[in-house]
DNA sequence: ATAAAACGTAGACTTTTGTCATCGTTCATG
DNA sequence: CATGAACGATGACAAAAGTCTACGTTTTAT
């Protein structure tokens, strides 16, 4: 299971990173049910984790106690709250398994020491950010920009795996469509 | 003006952080009057623009040809497509001056080198990126949790500068909201 | 200074999205 | 394997948001 986190950074890196193997060696391998509450905003965020299997959920409520989903992450992943592992400041969303999962978790002593002491590791933490920076920007468009039957149409062509995969009802809470129309429009297609 | 700047990144290098003059130099003022276009999408974004006095706008279109606007940046900020500017990719978003403005624009080329020969100027750009994706999360929770009356509200306390320094239609596209409703929805505050 | 263009508001109307209640099905868990 | 909970679909209705037109005001460019 390691090996896939392996070639994971390898393909970023090049082929015989230094200090690979003393990279890998930090991270804690963790196997969840499904539904682990792994974050619970309002707590700091302790880890970075890598998702060799399964699915995770990154989710904050509205005013009315609803669920609302911010990011799903599937394998070959990271998966954080990047804000509150990086400051230290209370975490503002939530994260749980949606399927059991494989990660490897890396904590923020463990992850300022590879910083520190690995240059290459950096450059594995901006390709994180980035990466989630970039899905965000795209998020932001998509929201702003279509109607609930193309947000799902466009889920539909970028993201299809999601769709057989997860429940409707956390579809929609990803697309900031209410259930019942969720389902309607479906219907439709 | 180049002292805003130089404020900016001394407030988070500490007092004299090595090579500042250097850094400072590299830096291009730039004087634009409102409405001009610093980035059309499909061009791969050459910049990263400091914002010294003015206000710049992000923006893509919908399939219907509208503006929707992903984020408005005012002084003290920078503003870029960073990931067509990180990767050479073309961008996905167009820039513009909302008003007569005061920039300070480093090209790729010199902010390569400046990642690489001065480190302290590493810790800034990941400050960018962090700050820009940290936007970017709070700006989608807000989307997919609110409804317009909700999102007028939450600009009215976040950012209430925005609400009488920028034209209705501009408001209204960063909201997410038809210009019409918009319009309706303040009345009733 | 002035003409043209853009802007902001408003009313009437349409479309989209949300809410609630119901019902059969599926799924998790003891 | 049984049963209670969660899920997904659907119809009737309500609320929110979008569209179109019109008109007076402000802004911009010449």
């Amino acid at each position: 299971m390691i090996n896939i986190l392996r070639d994971h950074i390898t393909r970023r890196l090049g082929k015989n990173p230094d200090h690979l193997d003393k990279v890998l060696s930090t991270f804690r391998h963790i196997k969840t049910r499904r539904n682990e509450q792994l974050l619970q905003e309002g707590e700091v965020c302790k880890y970075v984790y890598f998702i060799a299997k399964g699915c995770l959920q990154v989710y904050v409520y509205d005013k009315d106690f609803n669920e609302t989903t911010r990011d799903i992450v599937t394998e070959d992943n990271w998966c954080s709250e990047l804000l509150s592992f990086g400051s230290g400041n209370p975490a503002t969303e939530n994260i749980r398994t949606v399927e059991p999962s494989e990660l490897f978790a890396i904590d923020r002593q463990a992850f300022q020491n590879m910083m520190e002491s690995v240059p290459q590791f950096d450059k594995v933490y901006k390709q994180i950010l980035e990466a989630s920076y970039a899905n965000s920007v795209y998020r932001i468009n998509t929201f702003v920009s279509l109607s609930a039957l193309d947000r799902i149409k466009w889920l539909m062509e970028y993201r299809p795996m999601l769709m057989t995969r997860l429940s409707s009802k956390l579809i929609a809470s990803y697309l900031g469509i209410n259930k019942d129309v969720y389902s309607r429009l479906k219907a439709k297609l």
